[in-house]
DNA sequence: TATGCGATATTCT
DNA sequence: GAATATCGCATAG
């Protein structure tokens, strides 16, 4: 900390937010990935808190070929056959963290990818960990966001609706009228229109035909 | 704005 | 070896 009021932000907004509970929670990857759009991701640090709105997601659904899960539980995607609710990390790339938020009922694979947030709390700690000042470079992008947010592996499993240091929280404010698409960066299954996302924020990442 | 490319680590073939 | 639910930088229009 550089020498500043502790306790207190100096600036930046403080927001009171309800934390979700599991029953709140749609069974279905689908109906799950609608349902967060507009809801908040909050991250508790040492160094404070990070939080955003989230604003763009896909689902992976059971039988999609291009879910991770579709194979069947290994070591690395075994998150994703978790009760609804938990966290699933993987790196991909060699380069970036990304994160879901599993589905379905246990044992059962499917998820929803959080493609991108408008940023609420902690935006200088954003700032610091993307090095970047650009507010549209921190979380456009599901790679950027964990990086934003200082999400990787040792969150991998861990219950979006409890206490801890990555949870789910209820909408700030309700959500716009949701558009739908094609997935990205994918190549199996690729006809499918499992990308959600809130119409005409500016968070939402992806080539701007692609969000009308 | 859009397209293209290399980097990079882990998993699977 | 190949593929990958990406990013950042370069270049062209």
């Amino acid at each position: 900390m550089k020498g500043s009021s502790p306790g207190k932000f100096a600036k930046g907004v403080h927001l009171r937010i309800r934390r979700l509970r599991r029953s709140e929670l749609p069974v279905d990857s689908v109906a799950l990935a609608r349902f967060l759009i507009g809801k908040t991701l909050v991250r508790e640090s040492a160094s404070g808190r990070i939080s955003g709105r989230i604003v763009e997601v896909e689902a992976y659904v059971p039988g999609d070929a291009a879910a991770h899960s579709f194979r069947g539980p290994t070591r690395a995607n075994r998150s994703l056959f978790l009760r609804r609710g938990h966290a699933y990390v993987y790196f991909a790339y060699g380069s970036s963290f990304m994160m879901n938020v599993s589905a379905e009922t246990d044992g059962i694979g499917g998820g929803v990818l959080i493609r991108a947030l408008e940023p609420l709390e902690g935006i200088a700690l954003m700032r610091r960990h993307r090095r970047t000042d650009n507010i549209f470079d921190l979380t456009r992008g599901p790679g950027r966001l964990a990086s934003a947010l200082k999400i990787d592996r040792r969150l991998d499993g861990i219950d979006l609706c409890a206490r801890g240091p990555l949870w789910l929280g209820a909408a700030i404010k309700p959500s716009g009228k949701i558009g739908q698409s094609a997935r990205i960066g994918i190549s199996r299954e690729v006809h499918r229109l499992l990308r959600f996302y809130e119409r005409g924020n500016p968070h939402v990442s992806g080539p701007k035909w692609l969000s009308p």
